[in-house]
Order: C-alpha cells, then structure tokens, then sequence
DNA sequence: CCATATTGTGTAATCGTTTTCAGGAATGAA
DNA sequence: TTCATTCCTGAAAACGATTACACAATATGG
C-alpha cells in the first residue's frame, strides 16, 4: 500500500508501460545521454498520461542535491527580514528550488544549531544574515559546513564565500546632508550591534560623514549596541536627557526608529518641533520600490547555478 | 568519494565498529524493540564519538515522511503573515519539523502550483491561507492532496480539514461602540475580497454590529472586493468623495489601512479631526501581544502531532 | 564487405536508511 | 531433559531514483 502522491507512479511503472528500461526514461527525463527520438517521445507520452513526477526523495539520496536553500533571519517579523525572504522566495522558485525558512531569535547558539540543522537535512547552499559575526560556536559551526554560502551583510574573515553588501556611506552622507541643510550641528546617533557589518559600517559610515561635513560628534551623543528597539527607548532617553540634547537624530535600523519614537512619545516631545529624525530604516527602502529585492537576487542566481553545478 | 556532512558517517561504519548489523544500529536509534542493553549501549557510545547523525534523506524514502511541513502565504511582507510564519516555525522547530515556505502574491493559480510543488516534495503537513477559497485550479490541486491541512482564517466546503478561524465579531463590536461612543453616526467600512473568510466574516461582523448599534449603514458607504493597498486607497476615496461622506472609517485589514492613509493624505483630511479610522489591522493585535502566534500554536501541535503518528 | 566508431539500451550497483522474516539463544514450564 | 515461549539479532528486501558498465545495433570509412 503505497501513499499516493502526484500520480503515484513510479519511474518503474512508466518504463514498463514503455517496454523500456528504467535506466531509458532516467535518460529521458533528465534529457541526458543519447536515446532514440522515437523512444523519447513514447515515454515521454506515457509520463504526460500517467502524470508522473520523479520522486525528489530517492533523486535527493542519488544524487546529494535537495534543490533546497535553507535561510536563517533573526526576526521574521521585521520587515528587512520578511522582504529578504520574499525575495528570496521569489528567485527559488523560479530556479525550482525551494526555501527552508528558520528564525534565529537574535541568539548566535540558535543560529548554529539552526545552521546544524539545515546542514544536517542536506540543503543545497546557505543564506545567512546571522547575530554575531564572532560567536565562537557559530564560526565552529561555520567551519563544518561544505556547501555554499551567501552571506546578507555579514562578513565572517576567513571564510571565502559570496557577500551581498550594502553601501550605507552614500546614505548617511545624504541623510547628514539633509539634517545640516535644515541648520542642525547636533546630531545624534543610535545604532545596533557592532558585531555585525551594518552596525559597524552604519557607525562607520556617521562619524565619517560627520566629519566630512565639518562636525565633530559628541561621545555622549553615540549610542551602539543592539538594534533592539528597547535599546533604541533606552538609549534614546539617555541621549535626550542631557541638559542640552542634540537637535536631530538618526536611528540606524527599524525597530531603533521605533524604540526612538517611543522614547519621544514618552516624553511629550515631537518630530519635529523638538527632534529631527532620520530612521537608516530598510522599510522605506522596501517601500520606494523594493531594492533588497533587487540586491538580493543576483547572489541567489549564482547559488542557484553553483548549486546545481555541485 | 563521499559529501562530508555532519560527522559523514553512515549507519554502515557504526554498525561495524560496534560489531553488530545495521538493523540493530537502526533499532538502537530508533529506540524500537528490543535490543540488549549491553549492545544499546556500546552502539550509543559509538554513535556519541563517531558524531553519527541519520541521513533525513535516506530515512524519508524509506519512511516516506519528511519531518517538514509547507506554507504558503500571500505576501510574506505583510506583517499578519509574517508574525504567522514566524509562529509557525517557533512550534515546528521544537517539534524537529522544518518550515517549507512560500509566497503566492495573491493568486490563486500560484496557490495551486505551489501546492503541487510542496506536495510533490512530499511535505508532511500543509498550512494554508489561500487567496480564493473558490478557485476551481485550487480546489481541484486539493483534492489530489492526501496529507493534513491546517487551513489559517480559511474554510473550503467538502473538506475535512483543521482550520484555525478567528472571531472577528467582538472586534468589530468594541470598534463600533468605541465610534459610537465618540458620536458618529455615518461609518464607513472598506473591506477586502469576499472570496476568503477574513473578506466575508468581517463584513458581515460589520453590518451585524451596526444594526445592534441601531445604524443602518449607507450602501455608498461600503466597499469590499479586496484586501490591497491601492483597493483601500482608491475606495476609500469614493466613499469621501461623495456630497456628505461618513465621519468614521473602518479599514478592514493593514493594507487597505494604509491606502486610506494615502487617500486621506491626498485630499489633505486629516485623522482624527476629518475622519475617525479604525484598522482592523493585524499589526495592532501583534503589537499588543502576539495572539496570532498564540492562535497559530495550538493545530499546529495538532499537526505536528498527527504527521508523527502518520 | 569488413573493421571500427558511434549510438542506443538494458542490467545491476548504488545512495543510506527501515523493516520483514527467519532463526539462534535464553528462559520457563513440565 | 525437553518443548514451547520469549527475546535478540542479522540477512536481505524494500524505498525510487541515477549511473557505470557492458554489449548490441547501427553508422562510418576504407
């Protein structure tokens, strides 16, 4: 009693009908090799009657490729994550591939055992967009791993995979041009952990701009840390709470700008009477015409064919 | 020469070094029947240094069940689906499921192929939040499907299937007596597609709670037919284009929340003070606590559950 | 027309498990 | 001691494909 899928037929039954061997509709199927127009044409009638579809199962174990990319975010829910994901989808699909979506809850431990258990279900290549670039247990973890990686944003040294960056100079240069050009001096910044790339390049990318417009950032107004968006409330409030707090402000990530706009709110102050804000926020990005998008796909391409090329 | 992954090591290697067959191997790892303690252990321990972990591929072909379960979801960038993927794999992931998953943009046929794909990759499960519960592609793919559905605020006649529904009528109830209570009199309502149960309850939730309210709505003043951005944009705008237009809105859904928005901001109405609006937005019910991922948990057990006992 | 390439096809091994079946060892009862 | 249970264990057959190998049938060249 077998458990009909598709059709339920099996590469045997079609071979059969076709007075072929097995080996011949394989070949047909994978339009490899040299067979006969005229068999080719009578199994491939048969399996358009039949309506059949190879397992991918019994391929996978044959061949070792899933035609599965496992995917890793920290937090489905945001936004940058979500769209990402769409896009990642989107690009699959069309390659025939299918996505293996897991969230890592901003933990590193869980990136690595999500990492081992993708590995261990024999996915095709990696996309990851983990929480800590030098987690220990995530780096060994890393180390085990054979198959391709495309990494969002993340650069771990050592390891010599695809990259999809982001430039976030030309950003911030506009953003700071933007909040100078209204007359701001004061500018504060809130940004996320320094362990991974956007935090240090989003910091990076600040203070260089800062100074390329002749302003010298006060220590007290630079908070980095976590782009959690309690960490942006709180920080935020330390921020504002000087005797004399900066003028404008920039939240580097979403949920910052929201913990920001919390901590205003709280304080009975808003934008922007009494604080500018520019949120560095991938939603607008995805809202101006879906750029991650965009970005992403060319890597997904490449897996995509470095894939089935092995 | 053989892929490294995981340990690399197959149940043939284990069952040599620790001397017995690979039948007792499987027993042992499968804690089924019954193996002398002596040998359970001594094949534990082997399996322990040698870091052996099953091949899933292998098993699922012998087993013909995959440890994975499929989604799909109209727009992973909307947060109400999203927040459920997000739920759904926080329960599948300590159930040692793994979450397939993909987008249908709102069609229908892309539904059904989707179906197709996932159950030709032989998920175990389906969860499902279609885009029309009455396409005819859709509902004949179904039929061919033989493992459990859980269906998410859907229901599909003829089908016996789990579904997780969610009682919009309350909501609705304190949305109406909240703008009641304010003194409106004439609201409107902006409603999505008929064509899934979200579209139809929250209608009818709608006009049911008005009339307890002792309003009759206008017919002007209520436009349904789907639960995108532009829609809510565009309907929205007839409905406060006419001579006396209602004081109150009710936007059925995030999305056609924000093309308000857009159509408020285009006729510079402002809230509250031009219009009152009320989202029925998914977004606000993940803000104050996540009951989606709560409402999701339980038939996902349920499901998790079922495909383990086949 | 024969020797030699070139095609086309089938047999069987293989991928790494689970599971059926059968038989050997150990136990209990008489 | 003998026979019937029960408990353990291994050999081998699945699961459903791909592919190496061998060989038959053609095609090519002289």
């Amino acid at each position: 009693m077998r458990m009909s899928v598709g059709s339920g037929a099996t590469i045997k039954e079609i071979a059969s009908r076709a007075r072929v061997s097995v080996a011949t509709v394989s070949r047909v199927l994978n339009d490899s090799a040299n067979v006969r127009p005229a068999v080719r044409d009578r199994v491939l009638a048969i399996v358009d009657e039949v309506g059949y579809e190879p397992d991918p199962i019994a391929r996978s174990l044959r061949t070792q490729s899933t035609r599965t990319v496992g995917f890793i975010v920290r937090d489905l829910v945001d936004t940058v994550f979500s769209t990402m994901a769409q896009g990642v989808d989107t690009v699959l699909r069309q390659h025939d591939y299918s996505l293996l979506l897991t969230t890592s809850g901003h933990d590193p431990e869980r990136d690595a055992s999500q990492i081992a258990t993708l590995r261990n279900r024999r996915v095709d290549g990696f996309i990851l967009a983990i929480s800590d670039e030098s987690n220990p247990t995530l780096i060994s973890e890393l180390r085990k791993t054979t198959r391709p990686i495309v990494w969002l944003d993340r650069s771990i040294e050592g390891t010599a995979t695809d990259a999809v960056l982001t430039d976030y100079l030309t950003g911030m240069r506009d953003a700071i041009g933007y909040l100078t050009s209204l007359g701001h001096r004061r500018i504060g910044y809130i940004g996320g952990s320094l362990s991974i790339r956007p935090g240090r390049d989003r910091l990076q990318a600040f203070t260089r701009s800062m100074s390329e417009a002749g302003l010298e950032p006060r220590a007290s107004d630079i908070q980095v840390g976590s782009f959690l968006q309690d960490f942006g409330d709180e920080r935020c409030g330390q921020i504002l709470d000087q005797v004399d707090p900066p003028t404008a402000m920039i939240a580097a990530g979403n949920q910052i700008g929201v913990g920001v706009l919390t901590a205003l709110r709280d304080r009975g102050l808003r934008i922007p009477d009494d604080l500018s804000l520019i949120c560095l926020d991938d939603v607008d990005l995805f809202r101006h015409g879906n750029p991650p998008i965009t970005v992403i796909s060319r890597p997904l391409e490449r897996i995509g064919e470095r894939a089935a090329t092995r």
